[in-house]
DNA sequence: GGGGAAGAGTGGTATAAAGTGGGGATTTGT
DNA sequence: ACAAATCCCCACTTTATACCACTCTTCCCC
């Protein structure tokens, strides 16, 4: 369970420090990929990008997802690594797609880790319109 | 069920101490997270935390709730930990979004806790129009 | 009622960890 | 061979965490 918001810095050589809180979770490597949509990019730990993978490869052979999202997904996905700092590299072409510059947001999205362009997140954040929180609260 | 309410204050370094009343509810850790319309912030037990993830992860399935609101919820919560003093550490991200400064109002509210900028409890307590205590006295 | 003990609440200090920036060697590609 | 990108260290600043000290109230028990 990933949980909590952290503004992080992107420095020219386009490493991130993965936050302290999510770290301990990836043992020594992870994956990147881009988020559906392209909004965002998503991490994952080891066993949760397998296993991913393995959900698409089921609804392709299902029919009820297509070869092209099937390359756009797995062409997008990075292996990562993390220094003696805890961070790591986000290539210029993923950084790019989510719009990335100088800084990120990297959320804790319960079974997900997501990272944001900081301004694109606080469209999140201003989407108050679906605010019904009575409903399970 | 948790009751009563609170007057607390908040260091410098975030740290608030948890009621005594409310504390033994809680055995090492807990949740924190903005409630829906982030008017105050909801303290849960770790079991309470749990089941309502997976309350709202049940209404996501169902299409009765956005990806944005499980963003907002789950990116908005942080795992708190006692000090010896049995006190806790309230990130400044949440002071700021619930206007906590220099000190707060913890409640029991039955089934949650709440914490409460002060003020903004006060106008809680001074909103008389919706009395209509007859109905469940 | 007085004295003492225990617990609750508050404040401060020291130490460790997290986050950030940069240099230089090595590799990669042109 | 050269430029660009990547990797591997090292250094510094800020923030979090653990620890210790003190006050005040409450609750016993004598």
């Amino acid at each position: 369970m990933h949980l909590g918001k952290h503004h992080r810095s992107v420095d020219d050589k386009g490493r991130i420090a993965m936050p302290a809180a999510f770290r301990d979770a990836f043992e020594d490597t992870g994956y990147i990929a881009k988020a559906p949509g392209h909004h965002c990019l998503t991490a994952y730990l080891p066993g949760d990008f397998t296993a991913t993978i393995e959900r698409l490869e089921s609804l392709l052979r299902e029919g009820q997802a297509t070869q092209n999202e099937y390359r756009q997904f797995t062409s997008s996905a990075v292996e990562i690594s993390f220094d003696a700092q805890g961070r790591f590299r986000l290539p210029k072409e993923l950084r790019d797609a989510a719009r990335i510059e100088e800084s990120a947001i990297v959320a804790g999205v319960g079974t997900r880790i997501e990272i944001w362009n900081p301004d694109l997140w606080a469209g999140v954040e201003a989407d108050t319109d679906s605010l019904q929180g009575e409903r399970w609260l």
